[in-house]
DNA sequence: TAGATATTTAGATAATTGTCTAAATAATAA
DNA sequence: TTATTATTTAGACAATTATCTAAATATCTA
């Protein structure tokens, strides 16, 4: 999973709202689906992205699916991000 | 300029090498064009997006016009990523 | 088992995007 | 002015994407 697929998913505004959402604890799907006037289907779609971006982690519960944040490749931004600044503590 | 726009410019990879080669300086349109095996065109296209993502400045200098880093949209990012994380300074 | 609920997958469509070629603009040099 | 160099803009096209509806899968309950 490179920088693409996480810039990707967090290009739309659907999916970091997703992400500020999940700052609060795990929600299922449906918990989200809430906050958004859009299909289940759509929903779902934004998901996988995140998912597949590494930007969230799933755990199914029952009949429910429970995703929750996972910041590890925001860390991974954020030295990326650092290192532009010339600020990289594991280079120079 | 919100993320939408900053989070599209940053994923695809080639403004993100831009970013990288311009860490080093100032750099025309010429200079980075030697990186690339595109058209004039099409780095310009990504160099409009960039700039429009307040992520490069521009300055002409005679036949050349030079592109600089401007960090300030990668602070907002990384304080957006912070307060993801729960860490924040400006809120809670 | 059958039925209800939660979520995803498949397939279609309109909008966006990255690239190209060709033409236009800007500045310098002869 | 004319020609040359540097860069952008315009227009076209293929690939990607966000959304939808409809159908499929997974789980629980009666």
């Amino acid at each position: 999973m490179g920088f693409q697929e996480s810039f990707k998913a967090l290009s739309d505004p659907t999916r970091r709202e997703i992400l500020n959402l999940l700052r609060a604890g795990p929600m299922s799907a449906g918990d989200l689906l809430k906050h958004f006037s859009m299909t289940g289907a759509s929903l779902s779609h934004h998901l996988s992205i995140l998912k597949n971006a590494g930007l969230i982690d799933d755990e199914r519960q029952g009949k429910y699916i429970f995703y929750t944040l996972n910041t590890t490749v925001l860390d991974d931004i954020m030295n990326w991000m650092l290192s532009l600044k010339g600020e990289n503590r594991d280079e120079e």
